[in-house]
DNA sequence: AAGAGGACCAACCGCGATCCG
DNA sequence: TCGGATCGCGGTTGGTCCTCT
């Protein structure tokens, strides 16, 4: 269908925001919350159209943006979401409290991916550049489990969308029920990307990360089929690969809440779903090395010998190199469900 | 001191998703 | 069910500041 512009263009003040405008802006969702974007610009008195007014708030008025330097923590936490779920900027910034997904994108952009590149790993897969060169076997096998292990993250967060979309349908029929129900744990207003403000709150902001228990991995001796992520309590996330009613490339995701099961299907990657791939064997080994090289000494060390890499596969016992493996992504996940929103 | 080039970041643009009458 | 309105996301741009020569 035709899409409208978002406003008259005609008369509309473009670039940079004086203090003014912010001062009217803030004073009037203060007031009156934003309610619809498009209309505030006009009873605000401001020259914007509502997508301009929008982004202003979300990205640099909101009380809850933390506009400091970002911490070794955060760069930490960007840095593995980023090699789970790309640039999904938004389902990051939810991990992040009191970053925006535009200021994420941005420091990823002018920091985190130039350091990257200086160090000769490919900032979008997060791999060596020659991993080409280096990996025969192994390293391509751990590449695909990342894409893997990031398949299974990226459904998990958009079933968790879905849940606090299900969650507000089920609340809407329920008005007058507790804020506990209207409100998920999670989605407080004016985090996340989304436009929060005190009338609303993001979507994205996975609603259960309160409620939800560490997820553990448990993918580092059986098959897919036998499952990857189980979440210890009420909430128990469940794959079938391969099941009776599924295409051949899906796999479906089931989550058991006490109240609302969701399940889905996601687009799987054959070459990372082989059955005998020991499902998820992420090189840990070379991921937890970028990570520490960015974050410790990057201007002093070389990068990792990757030939060492798989050595260290078999230099090192398996039962080491599994360790690390659930160890690694122990942590990345912990810290996916764990993060407060 | 001044110009050039690079780094940084706020803001814009366009598209897809979702809402709602 | 349809289609216009609105929202949210990710990519990109352009202005400003900083550093180097």
């Amino acid at each position: 269908m035709g899409r409208s512009p978002c406003c008259d263009k005609v008369g509309l003040k473009k670039g940079p925001w004086t203090p003014e405008e912010d001062q009217k802006l803030l004073a009037f969702i203060e007031e009156h919350g934003h309610g619809s974007w498009r209309a505030l610009p006009a009873k605000a008195g401001l020259q914007r159209c509502g997508k301009s007014c929008r982004l202003r708030w979300t990205n640099y008025l909101r009380s809850d943006i933390n506009r400091g330097k970002f911490s070794q923590q955060e760069e930490q936490t960007i840095i593995q979401l980023h090699a789970l779920l790309g640039n999904r900027w938004s389902a990051i910034a939810t991990h992040l409290p009191k970053r925006t997904d535009n200021e994420i994108k941005n420091y990823w952009n002018t920091h985190l991916k130039k350091r990257l590149a200086k160090m000769g790993i490919d900032p979008v897969t997060h791999k060596p550049k020659n991993a080409a060169l280096l990996s025969s076997d192994g390293q391509t096998k751990n590449a695909a489990n990342l894409s893997h292990v990031a398949q299974w993250e990226s459904a998990r967060l958009e079933a968790e969308a879905r849940l606090v979309r299900e969650s507000k349908l089920r609340s809407r029929s329920f008005q007058h029920q507790p804020s506990s129900m209207t409100t998920p744990p999670g989605c407080i207003p004016g985090s996340g990307s989304g436009s929060g403000s005190p009338s609303t709150f993001s979507e994205n902001a996975p609603p259960v990360m309160n409620s939800v228990p560490m997820t553990e991995f448990v993918g580092t001796s059986g098959s897919t089929d036998s499952g990857i992520m189980k979440e210890k309590g009420e909430h128990d996330w469940k794959s079938l690969s391969n099941s009776s009613h599924l295409p051949d490339n899906s796999v479906s995701l089931i989550s058991s809440f006490p109240d609302v099961t969701v399940s889905m299907e996601v687009p799987w990657n054959p070459e990372s779903s082989r059955a005998d791939n020991s499902s998820v064997h992420v090189g840990n080994v070379m991921e937890e090395g970028f990570t520490h090289l960015l974050l410790n000494d990057s201007t002093e060390r070389n990068l990792p010998e990757y030939g060492k890499d798989s050595d260290h596969g078999g230099g090192g016992t398996g039962s080491d190199y599994y360790e690390d493996n659930k160890n690694y992504w122990n942590r990345i996940l912990n810290l996916v469900n764990s993060s407060p929103i």
